[in-house]
DNA sequence: GCCTAATCATTAGCCGTCAATCGATTCCGG
DNA sequence: CCGGAATCGATTGACGGCTAATGATTAGGC
C-alpha cells in the first residue's frame, strides 16, 4: 500500500548497486566516498566532525576509517593540544582519488537524471528535499 | 557537486531511521517487514521466491529467516516433493502483526508525504520512477 | 588543587546487504 | 538406468549502519 516508501527503497537500492559499481571501478567501497569527500573538502577531522557531516554516527566513521587506515587512504594522528582528539589526515593515495571519483560521482549524476526534463528534476528535488526536512522532524518524535 | 544523488541518500537515511523506530514499536527490526509482507500476500514461499520479490538476494533471506525463526514469527518446513525446497511458513505470531504493521507502514507513509500538495507528490512519484527504470537499466551494463 | 562531570574515541554486538562458494538434490541425455 | 549438468538453499566473510558500554582525557566547580 505504501507507494511512495516502497518506490523509495527500490530506487535506493538500485542506486547503491550503481554507486557500488561505480566506486569498486575505484578500488573503493559504496560509503568511503563520503568519508574521503568531507577530507577532501577539508583534511584533519575528528571522527566525531565527520561523523556529523554525514549524518551518521561515530562508531560507524570509525570502523571505516579503520579500513581505509588499513588500505592506506589516510592515517590517524592524534591532536597535539587535545589529547582525546584522532584526526584524520588523507594519504597521497587518498588525495589521488578526489578527481576520478568525482568524475565518477558527477557521470553517475547525469546518468540517472538523464530521463527527466528540467522541470521534472526540479520538482523532484524540491518534493525530495520537503519529505527530508519533515521526516527530519518527524525523526524522534515518535518515542 | 551531485545534487540528486546526495539529498537522495540523505532522504533515504532518515526514512530508514523512522521506519526502523516504527517497525521497533511492534518488536520487529527495519527489514523484517518486507519479508512478512512476501508472506502475508502469500504463505509458504521459498527463500530464493521471497528474495526475488523484495529484489535482494537469497542470503540475505536466508538470514532474515533464521533470526525471524528464532524469535518465533515463521517456521521451516522442507517441500514435500522437492527436498532442495525450504519452504517459509507464518506462525500465528507472525500472521498477528499483519494488521498493525501496515496501520503504522500507512501513517508513517502518510506522515511524511503530508507537506506536499498532490500535485508535487505525483510529480515525485513519476519522477522517482522514471530515476528507477533509467538506474535499472544502467545496472550491469556498465560492467 | 582535587574530584566530579562532560567529551571524545573505541569496542562489542546486532541487523541488513552483497558476492562467492559449497553441498545437496533433481532433471535430462544417452 | 546411470551420470553429468543445472538448480537451489545454506554458509562464509566482508561492508555500512546502529545502540550501548568502556576507557581515556580534559574542563569546571568548589
Amino acid at each position: 500500500m505504501p507507494e511512495f516508501l516502497d518506490l523509495h527503497s527500490r530506487t535506493t537500492k538500485v542506486l547503491r548497486a550503481l554507486a557500488d559499481e561505480a566506486m569498486r571501478a575505484n578500488g573503493l567501497h559504496y560509503g568511503q566516498h563520503h568519508l574521503l569527500a568531507a577530507l577532501w573538502r577539508q583534511d584533519g577531522r575528528t571522527p566525531g566532525e565527520v561523523a556529523a557531516k554525514l549524518h551518521v554516527t561515530t562508531p560507524t566513521v570509525v570502523k571505516m576509517a579503520d579500513r581505509m587506515t588499513t588500505s592506506g587512504l589516510l592515517v590517524r594522528r592524534r591532536d597535539d593540544r587535545d589529547n582525546r582528539l584522532v584526526r584524520l589526515w588523507l594519504t597521497d593515495a587518498g588525495r589521488a582519488l578526489q578527481e576520478p571519483v568525482e568524475t565518477a560521482r558527477r557521470d553517475l549524476e547525469q546518468q540517472v537524471t538523464a530521463d527527466l526534463t528540467e522541470a521534472e528534476l526540479a520538482c523532484l528535488m524540491d518534493a525530495l528535499a520537503k519529505v527530508a526536512r519533515t521526516a527530519e522532524g518527524l525523526l524522534g518524535s515518535g518515542s
